[in-house]
DNA sequence: GATGAATGAGTATTCATTCAT
DNA sequence: TATGAATGAATACTCATTCAT
C-alpha cells in the first residue's frame, strides 16, 4: 500500500481547456498545496499524531477536501515527506557545485544541517511512507549525491577511505534525530556544531571499522526499518 | 506531575513484615516485573502509544493489574525508562575500570552499542519521563560517567579537548536512533561499526567548532526537549 | 469551565447564508434536539450516570454525533437544564398574568406543577451546570418572576410577609425531589395536592421563622449546593 | 434482591464459647461497626457512587473485610439506611413524649431538622434498599410515629383534617431534599425555617385538597419510586 | 477471618474516514 | 468540487467483585 503523490490528481484532464475548468484546476492544485503546506507545519509540531481536522483548518480546508487529495491520512504522510525530501535534495544539489572536494563535503553537512534543523521529518520514515516510489526515488536521488561527494572526497584523500555513502547517512540521520528542529526550540549552533563533528567521524585515521553496510538495499531497508516508533 | 518509581508502590499499604506477607508481595513482584518487561518489549514496537491492553496481555495479566503498579501510562513509560537507564549504567560501570584512557573512551561507545543495541527507548525520553527525578538521576550519574571517561581521554591526547560530555552524548544518542535494535532487524556489527565511527569525531584534529552546549543544565534541557515528536 | 449552550455551537466554523447551506444545518439541528430530547429522557430515568452511548442510541444517532453538538457530557447537562428552565419559564410567565395576588401565587405552584412533574431533573443542577451563565440567568429570570409574585401576594395580604423567593424555590424544588415524574409512575393529582400544601405554607398566620436565606446571592450559592450528590 | 441486615451475619454461632472466639466475633462486630459508620461517612460526601475501597481505607480493614460483611456495595447501603432510620426513629420517639399536640408535631418537624441536617441520605431510597424488608419495617414504625402524631393535632384543632401521614411524609423529605447537609455547607437555621415553614403547611384553614394518596401501601410505592437517580 | 492482588466489564472521549448535500 | 455532519473503532482509566494466601 505504498501511496504515490503526482502532482495532478486528476491525470486525465486535457491541459487546456474552458477558462471555468481552467480555474478551478488551479484552485484545487492551490488547495492541495496548501494542505501539504498546513501539514508540513502540523506535522512538525504533533508528529504523525497531528488530528487531520487540525491540518484542514490550518490549511483553511475543509476534511473532505483534504482526503480527496490524499485518500488517507498515509498518503499526506508521503507528500509531506516528499516535500521535504525535495527541499533537502536542493539543498545538496548547491554542494555539488562547491570545487574542493572537502568543502564540497562540508557542504553536504552544512546542507544537513541548514534544512533539517528546520524541518525535522525523518521519524516518519516508515511503513508506508519509506515504501512509496517517490519516497524512495527521492532518497536515491539523495544518496547519490552523498556517494559522489564521499568518493570525491575519498580521491581526495579528505575523507577515509573505509566509509561508505550509508555510513554518511547514518551519522547525518542520527544528528537530526538528536536535536529538535528551531521552530520546536532547537539552537542553530549546535546543529552546526554536531554536523562538524560528524564530518569529522569521517576523516582519514579513524579506528579500523568492522564490515559495514553490506549493500545498497539491504542497508536501505535497515534504514527504512529504523522507524522510531510505529 | 513527574511520576516515580520506586521498586514497589504497593498502592494498598502493605504491612510488609512477616514472611507469610512475602510470599504475595514476591508473586506481586513478579507481575509487576513482567509488566514492565512487556512494556519494554511493547514501547519498542510500538513507541509510547502502545494500547496498555496489549502490554498487560503480553505480560499474562489483566488491565486492572498494570494500573495498580502504574497509575497512568506515564508511569509505565518512566518506569521502563528507568530500567533502561539503570541496564545501561551498568554497562558503562563496567567501562570506567579500564585501565588506558583512550580505551576506556572506546569502551564506553562499546557499552552504548551493546546496550542500545537491544533496548532503543530513548527517543521517548519526553514530557513526564523526561521530569522524572529518577530518570534525571539516572541521566545525571550517566552523563558523569561520560564526562569522567571523557576527561581521561583528553589529559591522555585521545580525545580532542574542544568536546563536552554533551557532544558525546548526543553523538550516542544520535547513532542510536539511526538503527533498529538487534530485536527489530538491526545488525551488531552495524551499531558497532557507527558506534567507532562516531568515537571518531572525537579524535584530535577535527574541524573548529563553533561555540557549543552553553552549560551543563542548558544543554540538558536542550537534549531533554529532543524529543522526535509528541 | 461553564460550558455555554448556544443553540449551534457549530464546531467545524459554519458558512452561514445561502440556501444550500440551511439544509444541512436543519438536519444538523434536527440531530441536535434529538439528542437533547434523548439525553432529557435518559438523565431523567438514570441521572447524570446516563451512560453517553445510550443517549446517542435513544436519539438515533453516533456517539460522534452526541459528541460533536457536546464537547462533553456536561455541556449536554447544560443543555438539557437549560431546555427545562426555559419550559419552566414559560409556563410561569403566564401565571405572571393573573390578575389576582393569590391566584397568581397559586398559579405558580401549579406552574410548577405542570412543569415539574413531566420532567424532574433539576436535582442534577450542580457542578458544572450550576455554574454555567445561560443556566445562572434562566434561574435568575425565574426566581424575579417567583419574587415579584410573591411580593404581590404579600402586598394584598394572601402571603405572609416573612418569608422570600427563597423559600418559595425551596419549598417548590423540595415538592419536585419528592415526587416521581408522570411518566416514572408519579400521579398528577399527588403534584398538585403537594404544590397545594407548600403554597399554604406562606398563607399568614404561621409559626415565627428564624433568620433566613442571608442574601439573593448567598442563597443562590445554598440552593446551588445543594447538590444531592457528588 | 432485598438484602437483609442482621446484626451478626453468622447467626449459626452460639452465644457463649471460648475467650478465643468471643474475642474474635468482638472484632468482627467491631469491624462492621467501623465499615458502617465509614460509609456512612463517605456516602455522604460522594454519594453512592463513592468507591467501595475508599471506603475500606477510611475503615482501616481491607476490601474483603467489607465484602464479606456485605456481599455487594447495595447491602452495605441498606445497612447505612437503616442506621440513619434508626437514628431518625430514636429522635421521633423523643417528639412522641411531647404533651401538647402542637407541640408534639412540631417536635417532630424539629426532629427531622436536626437528623436530617447532618445524616442527609434519604436519596438513597430506591432500589434495593427500598425493597430491603428491614427498611421497610423502620420506614414503617417512623410512618406510625408520624401518624399517631398527626391525628393527637389534629384532635386538637392544631393540624388541618385534609392530610394524612404521607403528606407529612412528603414535605419532611422534600425539604431534606433541597438543603445540602450541615457537614456539606448546609446551614441549620436554613433546616429550622424551612421546616418550620413545611409544618406551617399542615395548619388548618389552607387550601382544598384534591385527592392524595390512595392508601398506605400505595402511597408508600410511590414514594419508594422516588428515586432521585439510577 | 482478614487482606489486598488480580480481574474485566463499563464509560468518556478522540479521531480517521465516509458520504449526503 | 468542497464542505462538514455522521459514524464507530479504539483507548485510557475506574471500580465492583473474586479469590489465593
Amino acid at each position: 500500500m505504498a501511496p504515490s503523490t503526482s502532482p495532478s490528481p486528476t491525470p486525465d484532464a486535457p491541459a487546456g481547456g474552458d477558462d471555468g475548468r481552467r480555474v478551478r484546476r488551479s484552485d484545487a492544485e492551490r488547495n492541495r498545496a496548501r494542505v501539504i503546506a498546513a501539514a508540513m507545519e502540523t506535522f512538525a509540531e504533533h508528529g504523525l499524531d497531528a488530528p487531520v481536522p487540525e491540518i484542514a483548518r490550518r490549511a483553511g480546508v475543509g476534511k473532505g477536501t483534504v482526503y480527496r487529495n490524499f485518500p488517507t491520512k498515509e498518503h499526506l504522510a508521503v507528500a509531506v515527506s516528499v516535500a521535504h525530501l525535495r527541499r533537502y535534495e536542493a539543498l545538496l544539489a548547491a554542494a555539488v557545485d562547491v570545487e574542493d572536494p572537502d568543502a564540497a563535503l562540508g557542504a553536504v553537512f552544512a546542507a544537513a544541517a541548514e534544512h533539517l534543523s528546520r524541518d525535522w521529518v525523518l521519524g516518519q520514515s516508515a511503513g508506508a511512507v519509506a515504501d512509496d516510489p517517490e519516497v524512495r526515488d527521492a532518497q536515491g536521488r539523495i544518496r547519490a549525491i552523498l556517494a559522489a561527494t564521499l568518493l570525491r572526497a575519498q580521491a581526495a584523500g579528505a575523507a577515509r577511505d573505509d566509509v561508505t555513502a550509508d555510513d554518511l547517512t547514518a551519522l547525518v540521520i542520527g544528528v537530526a534525530r538528536v536535536l529538535p528542529p528551531v521552530n520546536r526550540g532547537g539552537r542553530e549552533d549546535l546543529w552546526r556544531r554536531l554536523m562538524l563533528l560528524a564530518r569529522d567521524a569521517l576523516r582519514p585515521g579513524g579506528s579500523a571499522l568492522p564490515a559495514g553496510f553490506a549493500g545498497a538495499d539491504e542497508a536501505r531497508v535497515a534504514m527504512r526499518d529504523a522507524r522510531l516508533r510505529r
